[in-house]
DNA sequence: GCACTGTTGATAATGATTACTAAAAACGTC
DNA sequence: GACGTTTTTAGTAATCATTATCAACAGTGC
């Protein structure tokens, strides 16, 4: 957080990001903090994710369904319920280990990794059935 | 391939896929068909690349960049290079015991995962200096 | 107050993907 | 190989997410 002023759109802008598990789209956080702020700009809410995202504040990252914003911005990994579309956080693996045996088979310098993981949630196998895409809200 | 017409546009298509390891976007497979048959639509390429990835002939993925299409539809891992951008095929870690584990700990069913590696390739790291955003042709 | 700088809201512009539709191609049957 | 039916195509319009532009505004220091 170097330098960066905290204005009234950018600090509600964070909070409405912190204050979900969604992994919320920008257009989910314009309106969250519509009801805070009302007259709010959509372009602000996007340059200022970006902002807050640039500054290591939050994180972001994309998925099939374009982009999304992360409260969470230290180093964890993701569950994505094909059932209800939610995304869960999920630990981390072994990261160094993984890293230094791909470099070793390949040559790359490799800095960084993520895994997603795909399935169903405890809700969702609970509810039973044949994964049905229902919710999928895209938030 | 289960009953799926191979017109000439969709079998174009497909091989332009295949006859490259760039993981194209949309985009690309479209100029690289119109050397070969100039009046397909840009629409009819869309189209196809879904048909043929739903039916699993070509693995469809998103990235920070959007959608691009890999030929390669076995299961693999991919590098990202920061440097020159170019996506590598690198095989897939043990993938059982770190679904099996996932599940133990948090009582999802996993049914798949993907790793994302980023670093630089061996071509950027012999052109020395930090990683100079160069390339990032998005193809 | 006044210049300076960074931020905002409003809106236009861009870019990627999808939807629509009339015409053409492929198919199955005779 | 003509014929009715189904699928696919080319061309284009429409949609949607994101980014760019810019005049007005707000904070800061003098
Ligand atoms: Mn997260
Ligand atoms: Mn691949
Ligand atoms: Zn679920
Ligand atoms: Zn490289």
């Amino acid at each position: 957080m170097r330098g960066l002023r905290l204005t009234r759109p950018r600090r509600l802008i964070l909070e409405a990001v912190r204050d979900t598990d969604v992994h919320p789209t920008a257009a989910f956080v314009y309106r969250r903090v519509r009801r805070r702020l009302p007259r709010v700009s959509l372009a602000t809410v996007y340059r200022n994710l970006r902002v807050l995202a640039a500054e290591g504040v939050l994180a972001e990252r994309a998925d099939a369904g374009g982009l999304r914003f992360d409260g969470n911005a230290e180093p964890h990994d993701h569950f994505t319920c094909i059932g209800c579309g939610r995304i869960h956080d999920v630990p981390v693996r072994r990261g160094r280990a993984v890293r230094a045996r791909l470099a070793a088979q390949t040559g790359f310098e490799v800095l960084n990794h993520r895994t997603e993981y795909f399935g169903r949630c405890g809700d969702c196998r609970r509810q039973g059935g044949r994964p049905s895409p229902k919710g999928q809200r895209r938030s």
